[in-house]
Formats: C-alpha cells, sequence, structure tokens
DNA sequence: CTGAAAGCGCTAACAC
DNA sequence: GTGTTAGCGCTTTCAG
C-alpha cells in the first residue's frame, strides 16, 4: 500500500484538500453530504493523516518525552504504565529516554528531546535535578518531575510523601517507648533517602530524642544481604525499615541466619510495598507506594499544563498506604 | 529563548541555509572556513534542528515505535533497557505504546503508531499476533516481533528458546528416572506456554512416555498461591516446574504449607529468573533469561533492516541459561 | 564549494 | 460551506 496524502483524498472526493483537513480535525463545518464523501475517500484509499506535516504546520506534535533512569524502568514499571494510559485517553504519544549510566548522559538526551520539539517532558528525577535539565526551562518547554518537590514557572512535580510516612511510622513506635528504630538505605534515590532521614529525625526530636539509626548501604543487592548478615552478627534492632522490597528480604534472610526471629525479636517494614513483599514467608508488612497513580497523574498534570488550564496545585503529593503483615506485631 | 531556525543561523554565519544544512549533516563538503563560521553560529544561537521538519522533508524520522503490553512493562522491564540503548547508540527514538486492556486497544495503536510515521515498529508479542497488525505489513514498514517465531519479508523476530530448556530438563530428569514431572502455567504467554507443552512431550516421547503433567491455573497471582495451597494436598510431584518467579514463589510456599519438604520431597524450577528467586530460602533455582539482550536484539535487527542491510537471520533465537541453586538436587 | 528554489504533507487565514 | 494560498523548517537537486 502506498503513501496516500490529503491531496489525493481530496482528489478521490471530489473536494479541495482544505476541506479535507477539516474533516480530519472536526475543526469547522462541513455539509453532512461533502464529509461522507471525504470519509468515504479516506476508508477507500486508507488514508492516515501525517503527524510529521501536522506537527510541522502546527508547531504542536501532541508528543512528549519521557525521561527515566533505567534501574527506574525495571523497578517501577508501572508508572510507565499509568503513564502511558493517561497518554492515550489524552491522545498524547510519549518517547521515552532511558538513562543508563555508560551509555548516554543525561545532557544528550536533553539535546534530543528538544531536537524531536516533544509539547513537553516528563522527567523521573528522584536525585536532584541534572543541570541541563534547566535548558528544557530555557526553551520553555512545560516540564512534570516526578520523584521530587520542585515548581517554577513551567514546572510541575508529583512526588510521594515518604517524609510522612516514616515520620508517623516512627512516632507510633516512639509512643509505645521503642526507640531502638534502624533504616536501611543505599544512594540510589538521594531525594528519597533525605526524606526517610528527615522524617526520623522529626518524630524523635518530638519526643525530645536524637536519631541516629541510619545505615548505609553500598548499592549492589547481593552486598546488602552480605551486610546484613555480617552486620547482624553484632547488632540488634527492635524495628528495620528498608527501602526496597529486595532489600527488605535480605534483612529478613539475614537476620533469621542469624537466629532474629522476626517480628518477636525485630519487626521488619518495607516501604516499597511489591507482589513479592508478601510471597515471602513472614510476609512483609509494608507501605504501598502508589507507582502507576504517579505516572498517570504527572501525565495528567501535563496534559494539564499543555492545555494551559489552571493549575492550581504545582507540587502534588501522593500518599503511601501502609499495609502491616506478618513482620509486625500489630 | 526563542525558537531558532535554520534560517537565523544561515543569516548569522552569512551564507545560505543550504550550507547550514550541510554542516549539520555532514553531508556534502564545506570549506572549513565556512563550516566554523556555521558552527559558532549554531552554538552561539543554541540552535537545534527541528526532527519534525527534517522528518517532514526526508520521509524518514529515525524513530522506532515499541508496542508492549503493560504487564510485560512491569515484569520484564529489562527488554525496554535494551531496547533504548541500542537505540541511542544507532540514535534512534522510540515511541512506546503499552497495551492494557481495557484502556485501549490494538487497533487504536496501530492506527497511531501509522500516523506517527516511524520508520519501524517493534511488538512485544507472546501470544499470536492481532490482526490488526497485519496492517503494518500493508504500508510496508519493518517490523521486529519479540517473543515470537515469525517472519516475512518485512518481518523479522527475536525469541527465547523455552522449547530446547524444559526439552533438555525433562530429559536430564527422565534420563534419572524421575517422571512426574509437573508444569505450571496460566494463559498469560499462549507462545510461551505452547514452547513448554511442546518441549515436555517431546522429551517424554523420546522416553516412550506420554507428557500429562500440565497444571492450568487463572491468571491472578493470589489465587495462584491458593490453587496450589489446596492442589497441594491431594497431590505429590518430583519436580515441579513453574513459569513465572511469582508463581515459583508461591509454589514454594504452598508446599512448605504442607509439610511438603523443596527439595527433599519435591524439586523445583523457575522457568525465568529474577533477583527475587534468590531472595527466598531456600533459593529456587531457575533459568535465566536474557531480557535485557532480547530488547537489545530487538533494536539491533530494527537497524539492519532500515539500512537495508542483509539480514542474514530472520527468526533469532535466544538461549536461556540454567542456573541451579538450593531447590533441586544437583 | 555555495546559493536558489522546489517540495515534503498539512493547517489556517483569507477569499468567494 | 468550500477553495486558494502562504507558510511550518528542513533537504536536495540543479546551477553557478
Amino acid at each position: 500500500m502506498k503513501k496516500v496524502t490529503i491531496y489525493e483524498v481530496a482528489k478521490e472526493a471530489n473536494v479541495s484538500l482544505a476541506t479535507v483537513s477539516r474533516v480530519i480535525n472536526g475543526s469547522s463545518i462541513v455539509k453532512e453530504e461533502t464529509r461522507k464523501r471525504v470519509e468515504d475517500a479516506i476508508n477507500k484509499l486508507g488514508y492516515r493523516p501525517n503527524a510529521i506535516a501536522q506537527g510541522l504546520a502546527l508547531s504542536r506534535t501532541t508528543t512528549v518525552g519521557l525521561i527515566i533512569p533505567s534501574t527506574s524502568v525495571s523497578f517501577s514499571g508501572r508508572i510507565i504504565n499509568g503513564l502511558c494510559d493517561v497518554a492515550k485517553i489524552y491522545d498524547y504519544s510519549v518517547f521515552i529516554h532511558t538513562i543508563t549510566e555508560g551509555v548516554m548522559n543525561v545532557k544528550e538526551i536533553i539535546d534530543e528531546v528538544i531536537k524531536s520539539r516533544v509539547d513537553g517532558v516528563i522527567i523521573y528525577a528522584d536525585k536532584d535535578l541534572d543541570d541541563s535539565v534547566r535548558l528544557l526551562e530555557d526553551y520553555n518547554i512545560p516540564m512534570v518531575v516526578m520523584g521530587n518537590k520542585v515548581s517554577s514557572d513551567t514546572i510541575c512535580s508529583v512526588y510521594v510523601d515518604y517524609y510522612r510516612a516514616v515520620y508517623e511510622l516512627c512516632n507510633s513506635y516512639l509512643d509505645k517507648g521503642i526507640e531502638d528504630i534502624a533504616i536501611l538505605q543505599d544512594h540510589r534515590n538521594d531525594v528519597v533517602s533525605q526524606q526517610f532521614r528527615n522524617g526520623a529525625i522529626a518524630a524523635f526530636k518530638e519526643h525530645g530524642l536524637e536519631y541516629n539509626g541510619y545505615i548505609e548501604v553500598s548499592n549492589d543487592n547481593r552486598s546488602t544481604y552480605k551486610f546484613l548478615k555480617s552486620y547482624f552478627k553484632t547488632h540488634r534492632h527492635q524495628v528495620f525499615i528498608a527501602n526496597r522490597d529486595s532489600q527488605a528480604m535480605a534483612a529478613l534472610n539475614a537476620a533469621s541466619g542469624q537466629g532474629i526471629i522476626v517480628p518477636d525479636d525485630m519487626e521488619l517494614i518495607c516501604m516499597n510495598e511489591s507482589k513479592y513483599t508478601s510471597s515471602v514467608r513472614p510476609e512483609i508488612s509494608s507501605f504501598v507506594v502508589p507507582q502507576y497513580d504517579l505516572g498517570a497523574i504527572s501525565m495528567r498534570l501535563m496534559t494539564k499544563m499543555l492545555k494551559e488550564e489552571n493549575v492550581e496545585e504545582k507540587e502534588k503529593c501522593l500518599d503511601v498506604l501502609y499495609s502491616p503483615k506478618q513482620t509486625t506485631k500489630d
């Protein structure tokens, strides 16, 4: 099937290309009979409007760019699901750009994004924003940042309120007189780590205490288990908080290897529930993070910015939901 | 920063836009001095070529469409990582379209894809190809199918050889006289299920036996565990093969709930290793499926098709690697 | 080596 | 209601 243009449709339907354009876009009123004739021609020829040409003519591509770390793709794929579902509803297409260390740098991606003339950019950035991202501001490209709390004229953001989750969690333990609370963290998500830390600090401070239960590990999964295995030989805690599911599982295994009974000797909480946290025994008490919503709401926000609808809330906060299972006492 | 066009760069550099174009594309020879002048102008003005206009002029967008089920995004995100990494290397951008049941149908997506004038389409289809996909053939759009073995003039494919994996696995057990091998399957991946089944059938047949150890469950995770919990009350097997990690974990939990010791009473094998299969105790013996490669190789294949390089192998088969852990005896 | 001009397919005034 | 026409920003002959 050769590619058919608006011009051939016009000829087939015996109208001008302007009329065909009107039919395609429903932009202006066309006589019912003419419309029918055009639609028949379109179907007969299998015509599909050329989005590239439309983009050129309109200086608008109904396209958004998604920039997301590779690790987040494999770890939080549901973000993409939510984002794409909403994009589809509002008729946007999405360019996906993954950030893989070593393969490309952010600057190159931003260049690509600018060249592609997307209408807006959604970026997952739970670390501080790369400087080159600021380039998008210079170009006045609307932006939604996921996982970070920032905003400006052209920037909105959607983030998860880990601060409050940790704060409330710690508070509830402190109220019960339980003060030995350890938080395990790596350096993959600086912003999130910071929220954890601040939440704990705030809760402890409110109880007249200073928080110093922060444990840091390197980024590799295997080593988390190894690290904890030896860590638990010399350390005990009443409560142990892990960020990712795999870390919580590592903690569970490492603890039981050292004869620590969960939850009797130590309670364990994972900040990111997954289907795996309830696939182990005991099932791990976790916080449910709305990944899908994170993507969906970000995209929705983007459509609002692009339609210049009034965005009343430029920094949207998502709550997490606590789901106690078998690794906590109540 | 206002958007700057090739024309303004030309004026700034005191050349015609044709020359600027030549510099951008390195297409034709330009005098060193002129080139320098143009490059300075480009940098000074912060000029980024408009990919949309280029696309129109060239009838080529250096863009590919990726069509992938939502479930695969969250379950096999690494496919996307591999695909995007390779795309970046060859300077392609990728449009991602997820298939979420209820939100959109494949036909709409195909329409979108055709409108967007991508140079090629990569589709993850471990079920049989939807009819509307054939439309892409009509339009002569090169296609790479992941997870399925098909090819035609415009179609290549990359798939994982589960058949052989199951075949060899069954064979090795049968050789040892172990004949009670159960395979757990749902209906999410018809093609894969078929490969499993055929692999087992072939191995059994070779030993003069008929295979009938196929167990079917519904698609829901929770119910797999529930199902197996009651299943193991009345059934025992020497070997139990599960497809996904979560199913293997469910089997592990359900079996131990019924007093079945793994691997002593029953050996357990998962066909898709994940970081979780080794995060439970006992660690689950699994096959390592090269997800990243699946995406990477598919994209590489696409670049070859688009360059009209000779594609010697239109149906590329990827091997899985057996990684025995603690749920098998040796 | 460089410039002029046609054209990629479509939209949006502006006429009729 | 419908047609005409001037761009949108770039590539690519074809001249010079």
